[in-house]
DNA sequence: CTCTTACGTAAGTGATTACTTACACGATAC
DNA sequence: GTATCGTGTAAGTAATCACTTACGTAAGAG
């Protein structure tokens, strides 16, 4: 999986409520899959299929103890998202710095 | 449409290389549809499309002139997500502090 | 006026998504 | 051993997605 494939699954993986509140509760600490399942009006499988989706984007760990799954945030995942978006907002500004240094010239040559 | 529901297409919009590549792409300025798709492999509906999800999801405006349309970035497009994701940040990294303020606490405690 | 250009959109298609229920497996309880 | 719990996965389905080609329209060129 490339940089691209990467980026796309992470950014499509937080195109869901459901996964980006599970991405909000796991912040206090890792669950197993059923205390997860708890919150939401689905069934467990489908909390199951989330968790594979956060998993295969890199931002969710499963470790099984026993009969039980750990879910937690992997610490990392968010890096390379931030990075991208960090890129394209730096862009953002240059171009408001830029249109800034073209009306202080302006200003200047009048 | 809800925070949940803007925030979601957001994300959506921005799991796609093309559509991101489309907003590296207009960094540098505003580009018509026709400049645009010059630049890939795919059809110019198909690039229409695509910028119409980016307009839905508050990326891009496209303003016409003549036959023409200009495509510009959307100043305000990326703060949802920036600042989603500054919490999410913000919250995995109070998990470090909380490590770190436990492990302090244990030496200490020695 | 006719012809072309730049564009948006409708209709169709094959792939993917978000669910469901049913099932299989390993660990604990008895 | 059998029964149960927590889990992952397979199979099926309705909805959505990323494209394609075909068409409609508005503006400029001749």
């Amino acid at each position: 999986m490339n940089d691209d494939e990467r980026l796309s699954s992470a950014f499509a993986a937080l195109a869901d409520v459901t996964r980006r509140n599970i991405l909000h509760r796991l912040r206090a600490g890792p669950l197993t899959v059923s205390e997860l399942a708890a919150h939401y009006p689905i069934s467990r499988p489908a909390i199951s299929q989330h968790l594979s989706v956060l998993e295969r984007a890199g931002l969710v760990q499963r470790n099984r103890r026993a009969q039980w799954s750990e879910c937690a945030l992997t610490p990392e995942g968010l890096l390379d998202v931030a990075s991208w978006l960090a890129v394209q907002q730096t862009v953002w500004n240059e171009r408001f710095d830029r249109l800034e240094g073209h009306l202080e010239k302006e200003k200047s040559d009048e």
